[in-house]
DNA sequence: GCGGCATGGTTTGTAGTACGAATCAAACTC
DNA sequence: GAGTTTGATTCGTACTACAAACCATGCCGC
């Protein structure tokens, strides 16, 4: 992920906009709740966050070591550091990639995958706190919002970064 | 926590509660969204993304270690050492504490005023290209539900934390 | 006032994470 | 077949994070 510097203020940017620097704000100290929780979580399991975010990539798919290093934005040698160290733990594998000798695929264990179900569902209960201050209609709301911003779930476009 | 399609049964409700889910991934992406902008922003300036925050609390008050510490939720040596470069950076200063001779107060230099609020500006102009995706009354909107969800923004209680 | 205990912070050791450069094997192009 | 590119690993380095040990300061009971 290459740093990039960009001031060029946007079309509406030089407007003031207090909700635009709320929502900032919102999103930031949400960010720092939702990782408060995956670090903790990860730890209960001995594995840092990047290791939780691989695992729950990994769940229901085989992905190239290129690929999953891409998805997550690190440098292949940080990636091959991860997956040395799942696959120590006994969470992953490697395997040949059928198609590109070069290649080599990733895969989660049966341990794994277990480890990555317990965990997920304990992300899912501990966030639910927070959730569950909002009424039924209210989270509805609150996640139509962020798909919104967010965008499709698939593509991958850094926000923010000129292209 | 990347989004799936897979629905995990709930140990807690058993009933399902499809919004629930959507929401937590919804917020997961957020927060990886979020994150990924300010790494990619520390990165300009060299710093890591736990250092912004350091930047962030200390751009208007002096705080203690241990407080600035248990506000990050980082062991006291990680703080220190945290502090030690920012310091050799030139960005922040220690100094005694008034009232208790065992206490370091920490607060910014001038130069890390200046870098804090350009790196502040940017963080919110690249998040701005998400943001901007919504018309200004969802912005209030979702501004209005993640502060509702999130509680006081000076509690810091970890959320899904047993107490 | 003093000893014991607690607190605040630093130092040391260790492991994981992150990046960049170098290296090697495989694939591609001409 | 040679040159170039790609995929992945290894090595070196710095930072971050924690735990243990240590030292200075503060608090408290006697």
């Amino acid at each position: 992920m290459e740093p990039t510097r960009e001031n060029e203020p946007r079309g509406d940017a030089g407007r003031p906009d207090p909700d635009g620097e709320a929502l900032v704000d919102a999103l930031a100290r949400s960010a720092f709740v939702v990782m408060g929780v995956l670090n903790r979580i990860g730890a209960q399991y001995d594995l840092s966050l990047t290791q939780l975010r691989v695992l729950g990539i990994l769940r229901d798919r085989r992905v190239r070591m290129t690929d999953l290093a891409n998805f997550l934005g690190l440098d292949k040698s940080t990636m091959s550091g991860l997956v040395d160290r799942a696959e120590r733990r006994g969470l992953l594998e490697r395997g040949r990639n059928p198609t590109d000798g070069r290649a080599v695929d990733v895969y989660m264990t049966a341990a794994g995958l277990e480890l990555a179900q317990q965990a997920h569902g304990e992300v899912r209960r501990a966030l639910a706190s927070a959730t569950g201050r909002l009424g039924k209609q209210e989270r509805h709301r609150l996640t139509q919002l962020l798909e919104h911003m967010l965008g499709p779930a698939d593509v991958q476009e850094p926000v923010g970064k000129p292209s």
